[in-house]
DNA sequence: CCGCACCTCAAACTAATGTTCGGCACCAAT
DNA sequence: ATTGGTGCCGAACATTAGTTTGAGGTGCGG
């Protein structure tokens, strides 16, 4: 495997649009559709940053089949077609403040990190971003240290739905199954055994609901 | 959407193909894929039954673009392509024997639900297999009722893998962290806060590493 | 036997797609 | 100025792949 070098603009460019059309389309582009999708003159200029992007370890090409791009993830691996990938935006932890709802936004986050999900989960909710996990603080709600939540970003909520809460007056995000009980909210953990919290409904805010837990094994 | 009809033979060795050629490739045949591959003389055949397919909400075809087959799933929807699909064998639970490997066999287990999984896991891991969980014997595991983990068949397990291991002496299976040490096997709960349990190594035998556990939210 | 669906075949045709070629512009080192 | 590397361009070329065409087989109810 050939050592990464950093990207040209260009080949960023086109790597980004790859990934964007193979989750739009579920098929890998065609040299044309990198072309026209990134505003190129010519499909030689496309075959040329491939190559160049090939011989660095970004993506596979198999030569001489239409669609044939694969993208290739830090260890060389292939990713799967159609695949879905979301972005880890930060981490969530009882009394710290989620990078991706604070003011400097997403670009500030450290964690630059793509996970894979279940490829019907991006057609089913849409945009998806992800948190990771730090600290035991939710294994009341069977989510661990080092687990990545995917998260989809909605205001609302419906009963027993799991959700990243924010309480307002802590200034502390949780994970907990949400139910709304008159002018207040019941969080319950996952974990039957738990205890649930009770808070005033106008202390709660739902920043997005979880739609999976990925962990490593 | 037309009503679905029984497939022909040939139509069902055409969709077989789809789906064996897209685990393999990650990508949709092409028409002379299919044609190779089910040993058909002309690709016209194939185009003729691909049609009767489109026509039968089997799969959606895109005109004029290389590749255009996408699999339909029961409901209609489209499958995402490179979609690992594991079908669940049967359940698990502490003191409860497990279907897969009983002498019943996989095709007695009541539970032919087949569930979508994160598609770089069947390029990584091959053949796999998928467990219900039923009961909370493994919330120590954080694994909990209703779970579904999926299993990648094994006879060994490396320190630290999270294995479905069978106690032979107790006939009991149980998802719990392996760890060899001499002559014994140390079995850890995922949960750190719970302790592990001891046993003879000869009396463990493993049966399969858990490579994914999904939930439903 | 005929007509008529249903399926198959071989061969072409067209469109899509991958690949190559010669040339040009820029820039840095010589 | 010259050289060489890099990146881009337009165009042509070669291959792959989708589609069409015309012909021919079955089998089945008139």
């Amino acid at each position: 495997m050939p050592p990464k070098k950093n990207l040209r603009p260009r080949q960023q460019q086109i790597l980004d649009f790859i990934g964007q059309f193979l989750d739009e389309n579920g098929i890998p582009p065609t040299v044309r559709d990198i072309q026209r999708g990134c505003s190129i003159s010519s499909t030689s200029v496309v075959d040329y940053n491939l190559r160049l992007m090939e011989r660095d370890g970004y993506l596979k090409r198999r030569s001489e089949v239409a669609r044939g791009i694969e993208l290739l993830d830090e260890t060389g691996l292939p990713v799967a077609n159609g695949a879905a990938r979301v972005q880890i935006v930060g981490s969530i932890a009882a009394g710290e403040p989620i990078p991706a709802f604070s003011s400097e936004g997403v670009d500030s986050a450290a964690e630059f990190d793509i996970v894979e999900v279940r490829p019907d989960l991006k057609k089913r909710h849409g945009t998806l971003y992800a948190l990771s996990v730090k600290g035991t603080s939710m294994i009341d709600a069977l989510i661990d240290d080092g687990d990545v939540v995917v998260i989809k970003p909605t205001n609302t909520a419906r009963n027993g739905e799991m959700v990243v809460a924010w309480l307002k007056e802590e200034e502390e995000a949780t994970l907990k199954k949400f139910f709304r009980e008159g002018d207040q909210v019941r969080l319950q953990p996952a974990n039957s055994t738990m205890d649930p919290i009770y808070v005033p409904a106008d202390n709660v805010e739902v920043k997005g609901r979880v739609v999976e837990v990925l962990r490593q094994y």
